[in-house]
DNA sequence: AAAATAAATATGATATATCATAATATGCAA
DNA sequence: TTGCATATTATGATATATCATATTTATTTT
């Protein structure tokens, strides 16, 4: 029965890629999770922006961040200094070896990406992703009447 | 640019679902996280099967399964008795108060799916559920062949 | 300028997940 | 029947996530 359920599929797909994609990671002998990664990545690319931003973009929140942070900076992939312009912030940059490793991973993750995605075309994956962004949007809508009429409904 | 990654839009579909399906739960004052509701639902529905098949079912693993059963004890909502058939088992079943509470939920489940799927029809959920399921499969294969390969193509 | 407010990050407490392994019970082989 | 392999659940250690709050610095108000 839990098998009928669309979230249950979405659910089963994204936790079954995750572990595929992590052991394709480790197999290749590289000490980072897809968590930490992605973070790295997200400095690398948006080298300014501040832990709270970096929490939206992957889905998780400040504190988890900053301690992600942590971690990265002793596994010595990242440096991390106050910064001068404004000292509540910090000034982010990876190191050698932070960059070395996101060009390691780099094939894992392609190769993952094609075998998951292997028989679905391009055009099928842009509709997916549409309707997934539509399932996204339907449940961004922080109404409070809504919640009233949901209560209502069952009241 | 992690915008243009499935896999990404995947992540936030369903995190952002959960999310709003907890907040729905949470909402009418019941007590209870989507995966312990869900890990009742199953015994429920099957009571006779191991801590290993719930795990499969739900995506986790026995250890955490166990937690959950524990904590399901505690809260009063599954009585839990070594079975006499086979005392390495447990016999497990909801009390009133987990019948309850299955029920109680029901309405915010629905509710939580209906919105979250509005304005997608039957057919697009179907087509949906069909290419995650091929996702999925394309990262259940454990070929041990392949991994050479993998190797292979970046030696 | 002083006080109040806000912003950015860090951290304690707690919950949950996961790995490895322990503890217990069963079943099979000899 | 005794011993060995297997099956089932429990638990210690560790990692990670999340909430609430503390700490530090910046900004705004008066």
């Amino acid at each position: 029965m839990l098998n009928e359920v669309i979230f249950y599929t979405l659910e089963k797909a994204i936790k079954r890629y995750r572990q595929f994609a992590q052991a394709g990671i480790d197999r290749r002998g590289i000490d980072i999770t897809i968590d930490q990664w992605l973070v790295l990545n997200v400095i690398r690319d948006m080298p300014d922006v501040g832990q709270m931003d970096i929490a939206e973009q992957v889905f998780k929140d400040q504190a988890s961040i900053a301690r992600i942070i942590e971690l990265l900076v002793k596994k010595g992939l990242l440096d991390r200094t106050t910064s001068l312009a404004d000292r509540r912030k910090l000034d982010m940059k990876l190191t050698e070896s932070g960059c070395q490793l996101i060009a390691d991973v780099a094939p894992a993750i392609a190769q993952n990406r094609m075998q998951a995605l292997s028989g679905l075309d391009e055009a099928v994956v842009e509709q997916l992703k549409c309707w997934l962004e539509i399932i996204f949007l339907n449940c961004s809508i922080h109404s409070s009447e809504s919640t009233q009429q949901l209560h209502d409904e069952h009241a």
